[in-house]
DNA sequence: GCAGTTACTTCACACCGTATAGTTTTCGCA
DNA sequence: TGCGAAAACTATACGGTGTGAAGTAACTGC
């Protein structure tokens, strides 16, 4: 299973940029991977800049050499880890055959119930309390990879629109209920698009992300022995509500 | 509004048990509700056995008379927050006419969204990662306000049921699906219901959840500028899912 | 070959939970 | 009323955390 791989990776040819700036590199790079690496064992708190600096035989103090706090350091592990997942949705979706929406919404839905349970500890730092004080910068901590989701959750809902618009007759969202940023990223690729086919995604997000969110926390645990199938109802009854027709 | 407020509280007069016994309830109680102004003012991070000792103008080590360990500590302020969350969805609940399912979904639902913004910090502290390293002890946090919680959702589930059983139609959940604890609240108090139902209501959890989880987490502010819009328009598509028909 | 930049270490400080030992206050009972 | 026991609390200490200031060693470009 493809867990979180690190940008910029430690292998060997770096851009020519001189020998200092290839080191310089690789270290940020076995920075991140070692910190990866302890929150996949422990949890976001156990990503600490001395327990990294002592995996990696260095002073703590070193790290700062390439962030300049330890909450650069877990926005760039979010940023890393939310386009981990932005990729794997994205690849399940496109694995999906166009001419399935319904398959398409459970591939990516699927691959993000997945991807959580692979990586419970990356699901709580990109989208729970990180570590202990951690504050997000402005405009969140991984703001691209948030609108990859976003707009693959938009094309989604752009797919079964067709089906499903009957239902928000009359409905009151206007473009201006939506952040500008994301629009530039929705409006182009799908032109026809009304704005309630944006509060359906945003809706459908609510949705999966609150189960999955449930069962990674463990509050489902105490109420039902089988989240798989409490899930697989969830999409199912998802897409019988979009009234998308099953079948190719 | 209500925030929450610490059970046996720091009144007088105390179960005659003698002084010794009134002046620990009262100390407790005070660490408790410095624990959650704490809380409330600098998110669950805040709570420090020192800075709650600090506040007290004692000794952090003193705390230990009344808190084996801060764990401990933290899982008496989850129960006592989850229940006041529960008290006040039951409550919301409870003031909506009992001929209208409909009203009484939305109050249980407006309700569990405005405590929340209210208490965004409460909402981390049950759901999210509390505090740094918390272990929750075995069996959850605050088994009883959850459970009440998931009741009060089977109750929404159990008033729609009549018009929603027809969506279920060749369901397969089983009662072996569901935790037995969960259950014994459920079965005595809605005799007739499928397991399907309850499967229902833990979906219903899941939406909302969904929803408020990401609108307090902040990950709905960089997306849409509306997230009430937003969650009404949830609220309106449930109920429509759901069969309910409008009016008193 | 040497100056300057970079990488890193050392020391320090304030904060955290908590274990141990010691001190003070209070209660129960003869 | 006085005294022994128990309870409440403090003092000290240890290992953990992030981070700032200062110092040292290595590498790079001229």
């Amino acid at each position: 299973m493809p867990v979180v791989t690190v940008t910029g990776s430690v292998g060997s040819a770096g851009g020519g940029k001189g020998r200092r700036e290839r080191l310089r590199a690789e270290t940020t790079a076995e920075i991140k991977k070692v910190a990866l690496a302890l929150m996949a064992s422990g949890g976001p708190d156990a990503i600490t800049l001395r327990a990294i600096a002592r995996e990696m035989g260095m002073t703590a103090n070193a790290i700062y050499g390439y962030f300049p706090a330890r909450d650069d350091l877990v926005t760039t592990l979010i940023n890393d880890v939310y386009t981990a997942l932005a990729d794997a949705v994205d690849a399940a979706w496109e694995a999906a055959p166009v001419t399935d929406p319904a398959a398409r919404i459970e591939a990516w839905a699927n691959a993000f119930r997945t991807w959580a349970l692979v990586n419970p500890q990356g699901f709580r730092l990109i989208y729970g309390d990180p570590v202990p004080g951690y504050q997000a910068p402005e405009g969140g901590p991984a703001p691209d990879a948030a609108r990859r989701v976003c707009t693959g959750l938009t094309a989604l809902a752009a797919a079964a629109w067709p089906h499903t618009q009957h239902l928000y007759e009359g409905s009151t969202f206007d473009w201006s209920d939506f952040d500008p940023g994301l629009l530039d990223k929705v409006r182009p690729a799908f032109p026809d698009l009304p704005p309630a086919a944006v509060a359906l995604a945003l809706r459908m997000w609510g949705h999966l992300h609150g189960l999955v969110s449930l069962e990674v926390y463990g509050h489902l645990r105490t109420q039902t022995t089988s989240p798989q199938k409490l899930f697989l109802e969830e999409l199912g009854q998802l897409i019988k509500m979009l009234g998308i027709p099953r079948g190719r």
